[in-house]
DNA sequence: CGTATTCGGTACGCCATCGTACCGACAGGT
DNA sequence: ACCTGTCGGTACGATGGCGTACCGAATACG
């Protein structure tokens, strides 16, 4: 901009929230570190009991974080998109994590050396604060993961995933298919169908081969009701 | 102890882990405004959307971190004992929680007002990697009851409950009502009834009034398999 | 000591979801 | 244009867990 630094980016054109909130010099410390990468469908951005290497900041694009049990069981319990960071792990002091992230909805982002945001994790308390924020934001959402698990059914389930992938994406259109649906709610491929079924009898969406899309928002949120909690 | 200045409590004493880890100065200050509380059934120690005043570190005694829906429905996101602190919301930089915080087995703590903890773990890197180290194994275990509560049956989910409890009280007998290990887990009474029945045909547990016994405790980690994995 | 209350055992019909399987429709590669 | 693989629609019986309800046993209380 204005300064007599010239930096590859512009802090005020990224779409990730967290590198926009940075303060300047701590973005300008990142700026020097950062990578552009493209996020590929199934991409591995976390991978369970590996070291992990790299912080990754979705610019577009969804990324699911995966517990699993060691007999293969997995359930998605979160999901992140341009409003976070991948991982969690690495803002409170863990340098390897029990659960998977992987790219759902391709895209692209930003990736840094772990040890780049550490250090600017350790130096700055406003990079604390809003890193800090972000992680409590996530615990929250996984939070809720496991009550909409425990009490709502699938067609809830399903409506509540819709708005929080519509919610990251800023995108009404949803590119997946039934499979992945029904491992990441943890139900059959064929309750997937049945449910977007019911969600487009209702008028809440259009299904197409591996596309949805919210046709009324207003609607869907009512159905998910208070499974679903919009992002602060 | 030897030092010059006397102080109430004896840190290493203690039997909460995060107490007594703490660095020694770090505690002192602590110990100033530290205050002893008795901890009773059914306590609110976080109640959603008011300010929370107090962090309180269990020394004997379980609560629980329960995930609410607007609509009433409620279900056990985690569970805190004396190896942790109430509430995460605290260290995360969160003045309140949506999610609501108990006492599930009685027994007794400390209460410290937020603003001590929070001025230590500001000015005290070893204070904020102790916490943040805390709060991540919050996250990884709510993920895990996400986990559980998507993917296993009653039986093992109350098996995995069961030895969560066990490991927090140190204690094999487990005091609860099976209606409150029903809210617990979001099933019916009658579920967890059947569920215990079933444990203690496979000689795991021993049923009394109000009171589950352990007694194969290999046995009932066995059956639970993966959905429990026990504290670092 | 007697009464009220809590707690747990048991049963019945019901329903959401499962596991499985088959098949047609669509899309992408050569 | 064809072939191949992916994707989604549909069906079937099986079943785990639900909602409800009733009742005896153990405990707490006055």
């Amino acid at each position: 901009m204005c300064s007599g630094v010239t930096f590859l980016l512009d802090q005020a054109s990224l779409k990730n929230h967290l590198l926009r909130a940075l303060p300047e010099p701590a973005f300008a410390r990142l700026a020097t570190v950062m990578v552009r990468v493209d996020l590929h469908k199934g991409q591995d951005l976390v991978v369970p009991g590996q070291t992990i290497q790299h912080c990754w900041f979705i610019e577009h694009g969804v990324s699911s974080l995966v517990a699993m049990s060691s007999s293969g069981r997995e359930t998605e319990a979160g999901i992140v998109g341009a409003e976070g960071m991948v991982d969690v792990a690495t803002i409170l002091g863990s340098d390897r994590s029990p659960l998977r992230c992987f790219i759902q909805i391709p895209g692209h982002g930003y990736r840094v050396p772990v040890n780049a945001v550490v250090a600017l994790y350790e130096e700055s308390p406003a990079v604390r604060t809003l890193l800090n924020r972000f992680a409590y934001d996530s615990f929250v959402q996984v939070a809720q993961t496991a009550l909409a698990n425990a009490a709502f059914n699938v067609n809830e389930r399903l409506a509540r995933w819709l708005l929080m992938c519509a919610d990251r994406t800023g995108n009404d259109q949803i590119a997946l298919t039934h499979e992945l649906l029904a491992v990441m709610l943890n139900v059959r491929r064929a309750g997937v169908t049945q449910a977007l079924h019911a969600l487009e009898q209702a008028g809440f969406v259009k299904n197409g081969r591996a596309l949805i899309t919210i046709v009324d928002r207003m609607g869907l949120e009512n159905f998910a009701r208070d499974s679903y909690a919009p992002l602060a």
